[in-house]
DNA sequence: GACGCGCTTTGACGCAGATCAAATGACAGG
DNA sequence: CCTGTCATTTGATCTGCGTCAAAGCGCGTC
């Protein structure tokens, strides 16, 4: 399979971003184009319930959802984050596995569903594109699972902020000038929920970080990283520096 | 896009296994039939190692195999357990991301990545069978997730048989007679692997499970569930009961 | 400026699970 | 039958993180 990790300027998309319409040169794009909607969201609404009826798939275009399964009790456990040009849904399912919530305003780029899948059935590139992206995403869920099951606290939070700081950067063409900053894009809570602790323990360890002089901070959501490999060897990954997204 | 998840009789191979060539009577099966060959290993060796050149794809046809992540400080995290019918490596992708161990005697199916890959590209039934499995081991991965981050040590004990019980289930065409009977496949250190935590813990809650009567013993490896409602219980998950792999 | 509200930090304490250590079993080979 | 090896169980103790509780802080509204 050819790479088509291209960003394209998806016809009057805000944004350039990594969409499933890669091959924006085809037949395919303007087919999908006939099909595409935007939804928008305000921060902390609600996308989709789990359980419910998946009407559409799409990708987000601006701002940031998540994905989260909860338990009966009230645990809860972010299980995806989803940065603009990630992908939303699931071909071939009626259902919504979890919950997906946007966690500042956010806007979609939408897809109804049915016409989605057959448009998939009849051009290859889409179905291969997807096939890229979601062996990605579950690159970056077994990660993730590795941080979830044998990290502890200190490593979970130094690990978050530099896979936030990677995807971050990855969406901007321009280098950034001057000391590394990482906009945090959840609350305290959030990020508990993403990594498996609670939102006291998260709240510890970046004061111990910021003691420590790994990080500091401008604000709540903003962070500066002075010494990114300092940051890094906190953070317990073995020697990649992870290259996966 | 179709659902192709019918369990086919894959040329040779020993036992029906859900496999990439599932339209069998279309012409892709033949042309997967020609790059196609069979590898043997036995129980504890490793299948490729992190960081390798995966010169190949395929799938288990018998036996388990495991997929690992290791920390320079020996921490280790299974991400992965692959059964017969399972899909091994990527498409696209030179290197392996995790070590592969076959854990019990096991025979793969494999094919040449190369000319699958060519292959994949020419014949949209594959790709679109691809992604369909991606999306489930995705699915399988984000359930994990949710064990790995919130589920107590007696909860993810109960989980992990359930989740082992059904997938073994879903591999046998008859129905079991009498009491469900789970194998596990793994010692308790791969057990404790998998699960997140030190096999002396994973030691304990078999045990504790064994003294409430959820669970009984015949030998080390082999369990009785006399009641798989109390087990789901145990298990912490919310309503559905998990129809997912 | 005073108030309320949501988010965050900090402190005190308890416990689930890790760690360290030793005993028990299950087998295979001599 | 003895012995070494490896998996498993069980016990004793320690500790990192969760839990409960109380301030602190930014910010919009009255």
């Amino acid at each position: 399979m050819q790479d088509h990790t291209v960003h394209v300027q998806c016809a009057d998309c805000p944004i350039r971003h990594r969409a499933v319409c890669a091959r924006c040169e085809s037949d395919e794009l303007s087919q999908l184009e006939q099909i595409k909607y935007y939804r928008s969201f305000q921060a902390g609404q609600t996308v989709i319930w789990s359980g419910d009826r998946m009407e559409f798939v799409g990708s987000v275009v601006t701002g940031i959802a998540t994905l989260t399964h909860t338990l009966e009790d009230g645990r809860r456990q972010m299980v995806g984050l989803l940065l603009p040009s990630d992908f939303v849904g699931r071909p071939g399912r009626a259902t919504a596995a979890y919950d997906v919530t946007a966690t500042t305003d956010m806007v979609m780029c939408c897809f109804r569903k049915k016409p989605f899948e057959d448009l998939m059935a009849s051009t290859p590139h889409i179905a291969q594109r997807l096939l890229e992206m979601t062996l990605d995403e579950l690159d970056a869920a077994r990660e993730w699972m590795l941080l979830l099951g044998r990290k502890t606290a200190r490593e979970k939070i130094a690990s978050m902020i530099t896979i936030i700081a990677r995807r971050e950067a990855s969406l901007q063409s321009a280098k950034p000038k001057g000391m590394l900053t990482v906009d945090l894009p959840l609350t305290r809570e959030e990020m508990a929920d993403y990594l498996g602790l609670t939102l006291e323990t998260v709240s510890r360890q970046i004061s111990a970080l910021k003691k420590d002089g790994v990080i500091s901070l401008e604000g709540n959501r903003h962070i500066c990283i002075p010494d990114l490999d300092r940051l890094l060897e906190e953070a317990g990954d073995d020697s990649d520096g992870g290259m996966l997204v």
